[in-house]
Parts: structure tokens; C-alpha cells; sequence
RNA sequence: GGGCAGGUGGCCUAGUCUGGAUAUGGCGGCAGCCUCCUAAGCUGCAAGCCGGGGGUUCGAAUCCCCUCCUGCUCGCCA
């Protein structure tokens, strides 16, 4: 157990301590963090008990305690017992555990436990735009905050490659002549189907045969015509080429791809259907399609109708999904879905679906809203949209810019890749750092924000930590807290202790927004000491000095990672 | 119309689950700071009826009710 875990309980036990003493009935003692104290116990829940005022209580419970193990004493102001940890052990354990565990420092030991996280899964009718782009980024600072939460992460896209969207694409790509699709955005798969998608669609508009022929390669399509569905899946990959470009330049890949088109293939999604036929909520209706009624399971709305075959009785996506779901569990035990907030009925009704085929088991959802353009909502079909490429492009080009102009010493190859981690860096920073259920209206100047609470801002303090230990050169760590007594210094060294709660609480609670918040926290300690107080120059403080700036610095770079940020040495 | 989410200084945002001590941080603005380790930085200042109204409570940004604004959603689409 780390050291403010077991300040925490030594803390609470002592008020316990301290109460019964006192002959008070407590309940259960509360603490909490704050930039007040190490550890905060309010008295006003335990008052009435007490029998006194929280103020008073807060006094009798102080005067109770002395100091002992990692307490160093206890003051009360305004119904807190305000406790302080005692700065010496913290700072010598917490500089010796990440000196001792480097880039695994903050990792919590192998839980053995399977989660999957599912994320992206755009349709493959398109490049992934600026709108959805949260889905990637969460995603995979999710899956890695769960990696180092000690488990076994599995992340996975699934790849709809079953419908009407990706046969129009399909249907385009083979009859649109090239002349007619006019110029592709830029040379990249995704983006090169674009005009064929757009004039499908336009024609399928307009032109009532083009409208036939679709649906006609539709109808084979779901009759398992394995000519159409071979064409349709090749289509699907060529896009799917391009998609795994962009998420990589991101530095987002996935460890598994699940195409939906499976669950017909392999018999699953019919299984399901007849399993939700034999159920008590399921009925047809008179033209042949079956539905459950979802009345019972908190669904609202006028219609608690979730249908899962159609009159013809083919599948529909959600009755594959349910398929899907059963698989995920077949090989996981804890399943995560990252969703744009359209999805929140379905998965709502995907939940109750599952309940009825009598599994004990329901995904995770985590929701995000879509980042929209000033003008109003993205949509590749109408050309409103920032595509995630090009906002990669912008933000590496401004970065190279900056560092060019910066560091005219640095070779160009040097800078290019210092650039592009600032670039991606800046881009995801900037989308992990909001709650993900907040909408976001999508603006240059703040996507490619370089200064205050942003990417680079870390990317820099770390750089900078480096250039001081490259200058340093040779030194002999020195992890004695009686030589970083700075207030600047214990401020660094509190922050740098919390990083593993922080972790646990992204990973496990899934708010990945902690992480940057607690980043900004560290790089500027870091900074603030930095400013005030010498290091390479500091006689016998040098080396002690010199270890915290190392710990700073292995505490960002971890920070980075899972983040999914690389951490340039310079910048 | 129903459901679900969001509404916090000029702009963006944390805190809301688990009510508590002077509401977090950034951008922009103003004023300072490179003869010291990267100024993508540091210091200070100005700026808030926590959308609005009721209620519960010793105490509400946080809980309850009503209401307004924004987004999403209510397919034999995916």
C-alpha cells in the first residue's frame, strides 16, 4: 500500500479513535482532499451524534489527537479536522517508488481481469471527421488508463459492413465513372471514396432506377449473396485502410477488428432471434416483423417497440449487435462501449434485449457529444466538415512552425518529429480535457492551442526536466526529503504521490478528463519551482534536487502515456 | 410532445455521483519578469446573481420540484 493510502487510513482511524474516546457512537468517518490540508474530516455529519457543534467537535476530536505514524498533527478550522501528513516520509517513499518503478510507476499490480474496450467503430463510409473524433482519443486513454490499472485490455472496432450506406458506397465505387466523382480531398483511401459516396447518394436521389438498382443490390446483399457481400466488404477494408491511417498518426491502434457481417455468417444473430422469439415479451406483428416490448424496462417515450427482424425476417444492426455483445462477453469480463450520444436509446434497448436473453452481464456505456462546426452540425454526405486529417496537418504544421522559429539549432528531421508529437499531442489533449458528455463546438484557435492547460504546455515541462538532467550530466540520486524542504518542492512531491489514484480513478471510474487536469497540476508545480529554485547550481542540494526533477519527469512521461502523448526530450 | 445529456467571469472549463470551509484552472485583457538550468514559462491585477424561480437543510454550484436555452433521440436505418 502507498503512502497516502495509508495516511488516509491512519487518519480516519485516529478520529475513530478520538470519538470513542470521547464516548460518541460514530458512524463512519469521512475524508476527503482538498488543497486545504493532506486530508480534510468534516465534523458536520458526526455533530449531531456528538451532540455538539461541528466546530466544537472538530476542536475536542484535534486536541485528541497527537501525532504518530504518518500524522504529522491535527488542527481544526471551521468543523474540519485538518490532518498534515508528515512531509518527510512522503516525499522519501513517494521519490523511492518512482525511482525504483520508473515507467511502471502509478501501475497498479495484474488484476487478471479481461476488459474490452470498444471504441470508434465509425461506419466505413467515410474519413473520420473532427466530430467524432472524441470517440478514438477517449477511447484509447481509457483502455490505456485500464492497462494500467493492472488489466488485461483488449481494444476493439466494430466494423459495420452490413446496411445501406456501405452498399451505396459500394454501388459508387463500381458505377460512378471517375469524371463524375470529381477530385478526392487528398491522396488516402478514405478520403479517395468520398466523391463516389457523395454521388451515389445524389444520384440515388434523383435518379429512381439508380434508387432500384441499390435497393435491388440491397436485396441480394441480405440474402447472403456472396458476390455482393464480398464487393461490399472489399469496399468496406479499402476504407477501412484509410480509417487505421489516421487513427494511427493519432497514435491510436486497435488490438482487434469484429466485423458485424460475422454474426450472420456464423449463425449468431439468428440464434438470437430465435431466443428472443421463445421470450414472453417478444410478439409479430401482422406483416411479420417481431418486436419486444421494452414497456417494462424503463424505456419511455411512445414507442417501446424494439424490433429485431424485419417482415422478411433478415436481422437488423441492433439484433447483430446483441450477437456482438454476447461474443464480447463470451471473452471478457468487463465490457466498455464507447458511444456518440445518439447511441443512448439503443444501448438502453441493446441492455433490456440482453436481460431478456437472460444475461447477467451489461456493457458499460460511456457517452460523448459531437463536436459541431460554428455553422452547426458536421456531415461528410453535405461536405460541412473538418476532417480529422487535416486538423492533424494544421496542428503539425504550427507546431513544426513554433519549434522552427524556436529552435533554429535543431536539425529539420529533429523537428518534424518533435512537430508531429506536438501537433497530435495539442489534438488530444485538447478533447480529453472536457467531460465527454459536454458539446463542444469545434474552433481552430482552440484546437490548436499551444499555451496554459494544453498538450504542449506538458510536452514542454517535460522537455525541459530532460534539457536540466542532460546539463547535469552524471549525478548520484539522492532521495532525502531533509534536503527538499522547499515549500515549492513539497508542493511538487504531494502532487507527484497522487499520480496512481489518479490513474485508478480515470481507469475505473472511466473519467479520463482527470488525467489532463492532474497533468496541468504537476507540469505546474514543476514550473513553479523551476522558476524559484536553482538546481544544477545548488552545491549539496544538487543531487536531491536533481532526483526530484527526475521523479518530475518519469511522472510526466507516464502521465503522457496514457494520454496516449509522446514525450519529446526537447522542443 | 416524451426521454436523455449539457448550461459555471467576455470565451473555454473543474467541482455536481458522495451537500460543507474564501467556486478550479486556462484563454483573452492589464501590469511586471530572461547577466540562472528551454519565456510553449513565471509573478501580480481586474473580471462570477454557478441559466431563472421555488423548496429541503444549520448549510445548496451540488439534492427535490417547476421553468427557459442548447444538443441528441423517439425507423422493418446503421
Amino acid at each position: 500500500m502507498k503512502v497516502r493510502e495509508r495516511f488516509a487510513r491512519e487518519a480516519a482511524e485516529a478520529v475513530s479513535a478520538a470519538l470513542s474516546r470521547m464516548g460518541v457512537e460514530a458512524a463512519q468517518v469521512a475524508t476527503e482532499v482538498s488543497d486545504r490540508a493532506d486530508l480534510s474530516v468534516p465534523c458536520f455529519s458526526m455533530s449531531k451524534a456528538a451532540g455538539m457543534a461541528p466546530k466544537e467537535l472538530a476542536e475536542r476530536i484535534a486536541g485528541e489527537i497527537s501525532p504518530s505514524g504518518l500524522i504529522a498533527g491535527a488542527s481544526p478550522l471551521n468543523g474540519y479536522v485538518n490532518f498534515a501528513i508528515d512531509a518527510e516520509a512522503l516525499a522519501r517513499e513517494t521519490l523511492e517508488d518512482i525511482l525504483r518503478e520508473g515507467d511502471g510507476y502509478g501501475s497498479a499490480p495484474p488484476s487478471g481481469l479481461r476488459v474490452n474496450v470498444e471504441h470508434t467503430s465509425t461506419n466505413p463510409t467515410g474519413p473520420i471527421h473532427v466530430g467524432r473524433a472524441r470517440n478514438p482519443i477517449i477511447g484509447d486513454t481509457l483502455a490505456r488508463c485500464l492497462s494500467r490499472c493492472g488489466h488485461d485490455v483488449t481494444t476493439e472496432y466494430y466494423v459495420n459492413d452490413v446496411g445501406k450506406q456501405v452498399v451505396v458506397l459500394t454501388w459508387g465505387v463500381e458505377n460512378v465513372p471517375e469524371a463524375d466523382a470529381g477530385g478526392a480531398d487528398r491522396d488516402k483511401t478514405d478520403h479517395r471514396l468520398v466523391p463516389y459516396y457523395r454521388e451515389a447518394n445524389r444520384r440515388m436521389e434523383g435518379e429512381p432506377e439508380v434508387q432500384e438498382r441499390i435497393a435491388e443490390m440491397l436485396r441480394r446483399f441480405e440474402a447472403g449473396d456472396a458476390e455482393v457481400i464480398g464487393k461490399v466488404r472489399e469496399t468496406a477494408e479499402a476504407m477501412l485502410g484509410g480509417l487505421r491511417a489516421t487513427l494511427s498518426a493519432i497514435g491510436v491502434e486497435l488490438d482487434r477488428y469484429t466485423w458485424e457481417s460475422d454474426f450472420i455468417a456464423d449463425g449468431s444473430a439468428a440464434r438470437i432471434v430465435s431466443e428472443l422469439k421463445a421470450s414472453e415479451h417478444a410478439e409479430q406483428t401482422e406483416d411479420g416483423s417481431w418486436n419486444l416490448d421494452l414497456k417494462d424496462f424503463g424505456i419511455q417515450g411512445k414507442n417501446t417497440r424494439f424490433t429485431f427482424t424485419r417482415s422478411d425476417g433478415t436481422t437488423l444492426y441492433t439484433t447483430r449487435d446483441l450477437a456482438y455483445h454476447m461474443d464480447k462477453f463470451s471473452r471478457s469480463d468487463r465490457v466498455i462501449d464507447v458511444l456518440g450520444e445518439d447511441q443512448k436509446l439503443g444501448s438502453k434497448q441493446l441492455c433490456s434485449a440482453l436481460r431478456i436473453l437472460g444475461s447477467d452481464r451489461l456493457p458499460e456505456p460511456m457517452f460523448y457529444s459531437f463536436v459541431s462546426l460554428p455553422e452547426g452540425k458536421m456531415s461528410t454526405r453535405k461536405g460541412v466538415v473538418v476532417y480529422l486529417d487535416d486538423l492533424i496537418d494544421e496542428a503539425v504544421d504550427r507546431a513544426r512552425a513554433e519549434v522552427l522559429s524556436r529552435r533554429p539549432d535543431i536539425p529539420a528531421e529533429k523537428a518534424d518529429e518533435i512537430a508531429e508529437a506536438v501537433g497530435v499531442g495539442a489534438i488530444r489533449y485538447n478533447i480529453v480535457r472536457v467531460q465527454p458528455e459536454k458539446q463542444l463546438v469545434f474552433r481552430w484557435e482552440d484546437a490548436l492551442n499551444f499555451d496554459g492547460n494544453s498538450g504542449p504546455y506538458i510536452q514542454y515541462v517535460h522537455a525541459r526536466a530532460c534539457s536540466m538532467l542532460r546539463k547535469a550530466g552524471a549525478y548520484s540520486p539522492d532521495p532525502d526529503p531533509s534536503k527538499l524542504t522547499d515549500e515549492l518542492e513539497a508542493r511538487l512531491i504531494r502532487s507527484l504521490s497522487r499520480f496512481g489514484e489518479v490513474v485508478r480513478s480515470a481507469g475505473e471510474l472511466r473519467r479520463v478528463h482527470l488525467l489532463p487536469a492532474y497533468a496541468h497540476e504537476v507540469a505546474s508545480a514543476f514550473n513553479q519551482f523551476y522558476a524559484a529554485v536553482p538546481v544544477i547550481s545548488s552545491g549539496e542540494l544538487r543531487d536531491a534536487r536533481l532526483t526530484l526533477v527526475e521523479c518530475a519527469r518519469t511522472v510526466l512521461r507516464n502521465a503522457l502515456d496514457c494520454m496516449g502523448m509522446k514525450a519529446p526530450e526537447e522542443m
